[in-house]
DNA sequence: TGTACATCAGTGAACGCGCGTTCACTGATGTAC
DNA sequence: TGTACATCAGTGAACGCGCGTTCACTGATGTAC
């Protein structure tokens, strides 16, 4: 309201530093990132940049923040856009197309944490949120296979359906209106990953679901992220076909 | 033979600096890693430590060198003290233990690539070193179970035992003298593996036991990854439940 | 439409700091006769 | 056992550099009457 011209250029300049420090990021990791360089690339002097950010700590929360809500959208629209069916496999080959095309960005987020930095709450919300999506996307593949459970008995069969209709992105608070209801075991679960506190006592917590949703994520990781950091090269096989049996692997059952 | 005493001391300084380095590197990551502050904290000023390394980057070498080295040797050394039908999870389970008590050491290798430094050719002698004692290991599960296959069809099922008998840590070169003879896939799979080159026309290479040994390989990195680097605090569950439940599936035909 | 004032963006100098690395130099430790 | 020389470990000063951040200040852009 108050002032939209200026207010404008304050987002510009605040997304073109951001952005700055993305490719100082590619190029030098996360020590590389420096407020005088960026200001610098940006055609200014150094203390300029303090009138956006209020230090080099809130530019790197940025960052994170950023890429997590980026990779939550992506993965919510991959969702969204797939039938009930293919909504995993959707999922997981999101994920893996938006790390590698910004590996650094995965990097950041799920990589070898950054030294003295310590993630905000803000930081926290939206990657239990990021979590949500994965567990909806688990309970659309059917709880078929004889694999091996994850460790602890049964517990209530995950339910059946219970729409991933992308309500991940927007919505900053834990409510999340809009949302179809999930069944009783799934909102247990989603509470619990969002941190809300331990589960209430009686059945062993999780069981299939919540094992499903941990496996999927700590595998599709496992290959990602080798991949991404290049663990890989010379050792002359795809990377997507070993990521692609993954996939089958945890659909199949395991 | 010179100077035995001399040398002695050397050894003993460059040990105290690489161990100095190394609580550096717990503290404040790679990039604090500083010549000048482990020479403080031995007792020293800066350029004296220049008479051991002849720069900081040789320095991370040795340190990223000694990691690997270590973990072949203990990998080695849990897969030699097992029998035969527990050598795949007593190997699983010395990487994760190793990791979890040295986790900056874990990173260091496995983690997030430092920025600006590129591996000397011997790094990646000895990170093959260790794949190929995940190989080993791989090679005695047995063929059972229908999980998914590693994409690709079947191709020849993995011999049975060929011993692992810890023939990892010594001896530099590619030769590995005195290890029990390789079935064919598998001393194909070795020497690929070695970045040695190409699989020989005709067979699809690896099939079976390459993607046992890489599906290994990124599914305990993938548990073993997130927990060390912290991803899993406040989400109330046992990462060690976690990590069994992945061997499980590993070994039941994953 | 014009003037008076407030807000904001950006500059330039300066702060203290730590970095990797070089260089000439001093003592101590070793070796050769 | 003793002396002359070579080797080595460590120091202190200095190099150029970049860092995050503060501060007083100049112009430009906005708002209020």
């Amino acid at each position: 309201m108050a002032t939209p011209r200026r207010e404008r250029y304050r987002r510009q300049t605040r997304e073109e530093a951001k952005a700055v420090a993305l490719t100082q990021l590619s190029e030098s990791g996360t020590a590389g990132i420096s407020v005088n360089a960026i200001a610098k690339a940006m055609g200014m002097t150094g203390p300029a940049l303090y009138r956006y950010f209020a230090s080099r700590d809130e530019l790197l929360t940025e960052l994170i923040i950023d890429a997590y809500r980026d990779l939550a959208e992506a993965l919510a629209r991959a969702v969204a856009d797939a039938v009930p069916a293919d909504r995993f496999r959707a999922l997981a080959l999101a994920l893996r197309d938006w790390a590698k095309r910004q590996p650094d960005r995965y990097l950041l987020i799920y990589g070898t944490p950054v030294p003295g930095y310590h993630a905000p709450p803000e930081t926290t919300e939206i990657s239990a949120g990021l979590m949500r999506t994965i567990v909806d996307a688990c309970a659309t593949v059917g709880g078929g296979g004889a694999g091996a459970g994850g460790g602890a008995g049964g517990g209530a069969g995950a339910g059946g359906g219970a729409g991933a209709g992308g309500g991940v992105a927007e919505g900053s608070g834990a409510a999340m209106s809009g949302r179809q209801p999930l069944t009783e075991l799934e909102a247990e679960l989603a509470r619990h990953l969002e941190g809300a506190g331990p589960w209430t006592a009686g059945e062993e917590p999780g069981g299939e679901l919540k094992g499903r949703a941990l496996r999927t994520w700590t595998r599709l990781h496992g290959v990602i992220s080798l991949d991404v950091q290049g663990q890989f090269t010379g050792m002359g096989f795809d990377p997507s076909v070993l990521f692609e049996a993954e996939i089958d692997a945890l659909v199949r059952g395991g």
